[in-house]
DNA sequence: CCGGATCCGTTTCGATACTG
DNA sequence: CAGTATCGAAACGGATCCGG
């Protein structure tokens, strides 16, 4: 069972609320994998390599819903497959983690292609804008 | 500065090694008052309001300077006070520290003075640099 | 097959009491 | 003041089961 939704955050500090959804280590790598690696349903995200266990996956894409970070509805095609996507208050978190993976990479040897890094550091607000408008669009087109 | 070598089980995505200080919700409250409330010592994180535990308190400023985030020195007024300060590395951390406190603060309720939040958003190299330069002119008086 | 729910042994975390 | 030691609580991983 999940931890119900904090009614008593422990203090205002915009930081102490942002640790719902940070302070947490597997919450992270699955924005991670629907925004970079634009994976979208739950087999996805349990392949993903880091080692997800079932249950665990579960409890966050469910936190995640309801903290309107994410929504998931039903492929068209396939029925059985829910397909998840960023809302807009989920892509709005592309600049902190962008800075994170900035961060990480200037001081731990990481596997990101040094081009990618260079695009990150030098252009973050076009590359943010590009994930975006990926979502975006495909919800357009899927209307 | 010693690059960290990356634990096994992780992979070497920059986000997941961003992980061993975001996926704690202690660690960054910490950081928070090092940074913002400019709190420095044991005492003063301790009673900083969210109730940490001083095992837990310890073991999270152990990892913080183990991994060359902060460091800490006795002061010289008082030897039996331990005074804690951000690297350049934990100073690298403000721009993922802000972009959080801006996602936060435009999501959830929070007790942030709109006149800091717009000082924020609308300067944020700026106040990083004042932030910055706090602990760095700090340093040149203490020697 | 897909997306979970449930049960369970193990690990980790954290509150409290205590110490150098 | 700045931490350990202890021990119960919570989270986790893994296996298994289930409805569609």
């Amino acid at each position: 069972m999940v931890k119900k939704d904090v009614p008593e955050h422990r203090s205002g500090c915009p930081l102490s609320i942002a640790l719902e959804i940070f302070g947490d280590r597997w919450t992270l790598l699955i924005l991670r994998d629907l925004m970079f690696k634009q994976y979208s349903t739950y087999k996805e995200f349990l392949e993903s390599g880091e080692g997800i266990a079932t249950n665990v996956l579960a409890d966050r894409i469910r936190m995640l819903q309801e903290q309107g970070i994410i929504v998931g509805e039903r492929s068209t095609s396939d029925a059985r497959i829910i397909c998840y996507r960023p809302t807009q208050k989920g892509l709005d978190l592309l600049p902190v983690m962008v800075e994170m993976i900035i961060w990480a990479d200037q001081y731990e040897e990481t596997a990101a292609p040094a081009r990618i890094m260079r695009r990150l550091r030098e252009d973050r607000t076009g590359f943010i804008d590009e994930v975006r408008k990926r979502f975006t669009e495909a919800e357009k087109g899927k209307g």
